[in-house]
DNA sequence: CGTTTTTGACCCGCGC
DNA sequence: GCGCGGGTCAAAAACG
């Protein structure tokens, strides 16, 4: 037996692991899923009936590879090292009753290894609902809350105003500077699943007032006639929240698992590199755009701006991300419990809810954009003057220079709305307009630019680092449970592979891609 | 030949 | 009112 090739086989990620232990469940639930030791049928017919044949499973080391073998019934079985290590010896392998004993009892192992992930997976659900209630509990609270205290604070100059600033990120004064320091500092405790309220709530917690126009709104005006229609219909409530995404690639677009069909391109000013426009065409009228822009400091760095909410069923793989997006956006949405600081604070990066399984530690936001626009840092580099991003919030996850491609719809759910891209201001942008901006420390020093890694290293990493283990864990096991082998639907233009928690990366189909590579990403303001 | 990309023109909001 | 910049449209070109 070639003890090596052995150990390749066995040595599967523990995603890979769980993918398979939670298929195994899906496939034999009664076997796996409830607390009774009857094994799987399969094993019970394999072992139990005595049919361990030299054609069917053979421990002979210079005959049928086993461990082949064995991966063709029941891969979930070389998933664990340790079946290996306990083939037998040379001495045993004429005794097949000694084998099969030893096998049934690696067996049992693993089912009760299996309940126990399923019984992990049962709490992280419940634990995932409970959140998600209290979840929506807090942010009504703190939305009175903040209500409250606008109103309070500005009770002279917004008297008339509509009670659509309930929870208006930016501030209430149309009169503010379009830059401001002050800055909103986030301390919510956001559900990925949550997010489906949030957002619903969100429609009627952003106001349109002073925002340019959206291009939900183009769409709108675009199905319904003229533009000059747009006039005529009543402005939708509220205005779409951002999400920016910061990743380094090379490519000129990350994946995120939808198609996208570009529809322009502009010179951005003060940004060498083009922006491009992408519209998604996995549904014919479906309003999310985003754009993609390469940075001019550091032309791997891409910012991937989405709005809008997706109006179709999400394929798997665009809806490993949605969570984590939609939570930020949700996250962001809620900016009625953030806490204003003074010019002066920078401290503004808090601890993101591990609810956002890929962005889990820092988070910074800004109630001064004309859209509220959070950023989910998948660079894992002292991200500059993302702070000094006036507008613009900011999750950063560990170091992951890693090419950007993974599965990340906006939103998973096409019922979610609000949601929305976000407004990135490059940074010599930034210092050019606002130059009283002072520098911003970076947000996580310790944080260094890494050589090459994958993102699924640094998506482990995130969720391994998250003090909240275990949602994390639920979002990454969900994905994994709903993702097909294949490439569900993924569709996006980057040729880099993404691994998540054991998902075996997927090569996407191409998608629009911007003749040049830009990658920040420019926040209006 | 259908789809996607390119690219100049156009629209719109905003500031002066 | 005008200019600027962001965003979108749409015809032509490119692509598979």
């Amino acid at each position: 037996m070639d003890s090596k090739r052995v150990r390749e086989l066995t040595l599967m990620p523990s995603g890979d692991f769980l993918r398979q232990a939670s298929s195994m469940a899906d496939r034999h639930p009664e076997s796996s899923i409830d607390a009774s030791p009857k094994p799987p049928l399969r094993e019970v017919d394999f072992f139990s009936a005595g049919s361990v044949s030299r054609n069917t499973f053979t421990f002979d080391d210079e005959g049928d590879d086993p461990e082949i073998k064995m991966s063709n019934r029941r891969s979930i079985a070389l998933s664990n090292p340790r079946v290996s290590d306990q083939y037998p010896t040379e001495g045993e392998a004429k005794s097949g009753m000694s084998k099969v004993r030893l096998l049934e009892a690696e067996l049992e192992r693993l089912q009760e290894e299996n309940r126990k992930v399923r019984s992990m997976l049962d709490h992280v659900s419940r634990n995932h609902s409970s959140l998600q209630t209290q979840l929506l509990l807090a942010m009504q609270k703190q939305a009175h809350q903040a209500h409250l205290r606008d109103q309070e604070v500005k009770n002279s100059s917004c008297l008339n105003k509509p009670a659509q600033h309930f929870m208006d990120l930016r501030p209430m004064d149309g009169n503010d500077p379009p830059v401001s320091d002050e800055k909103v500092t986030l301390d919510a405790s956001v559900s990925p699943t949550g997010m489906e309220a949030l957002s619903k709530g969100s429609n009627h917690c952003i106001t349109p007032r002073k925002f340019p126009r959206s291009p939900i709104d183009d769409h709108v005006s675009e199905t319904s006639g003229p533009r000059k229609a747009k006039d005529d219909q009543p402005e939708p409530p509220f205005r779409k929240a951002r999400v920016s995404v910061r990743a380094r690639s090379e490519a000129p677009m990350i994946s995120d698992g939808c198609h996208w069909r570009k529809y322009g391109q502009k010179m951005a000013k003060g940004n060498p590199c083009p922006r491009a426009y992408y519209r998604c065409t996995m549904a014919a009228a479906c309003p999310v755009r985003k754009q993609v822009q390469r940075s001019p400091e550091d032309r791997n760095m891409l910012l991937t701006t989405y709005e809008g909410n997706h109006n179709h069923p999400l394929p798997p793989a665009a809806a490993a991300m949605a969570n984590t997006t939609s939570a930020a956006a949700a996250m962001l949405l809620s900016g009625s419990t953030a806490t204003k600081e003074g010019p002066a604070s920078y401290n503004s990066a808090v601890q993101f809810p591990s609810s956002i399984p890929f962005a889990s530690t820092m988070a910074t936001l800004s109630a001064t954009a004309p859209f509220p626009t959070i950023t989910l840092d998948l660079t894992g580099t002292p991200r500059s003057p993302v702070h000094t991003l006036p507008r613009a919030a900011t999750l950063q996850l560990p170091p992951s220079p890693s090419p950007p491609t993974f599965p990340f719809p906006l939103h998973g759910n096409p019922h979610l709305l609000g949601l929305g891209l976000g407004h990135a201001k490059y940074s010599a942008d930034i210092s050019s307009h606002h130059p009283k901006l002072p520098s911003l420390p970076s947000m996580l020093p310790g944080q260094q630019r890494q050589p090459q890694v994958t993102l699924i290293e640094t998506v482990t990493a995130a969720i391994a680092s998250d003090p909240n283990f275990t949602a994390a864990l639920a979002a990454a096991v969900s994905t994994v449970i709903s993702a097909p082998q294949g490439d569900p639907g993924g569709s996006n233009g980057g040729n880099e592979n993404l691994s998540i928690a054991g998902i075996k990366p997927t090569v996407l189909p191409g998608s629009p891609q911007p003749p040049q590579s830009c990658t920040a990403f420019s926040t209006n303001l």
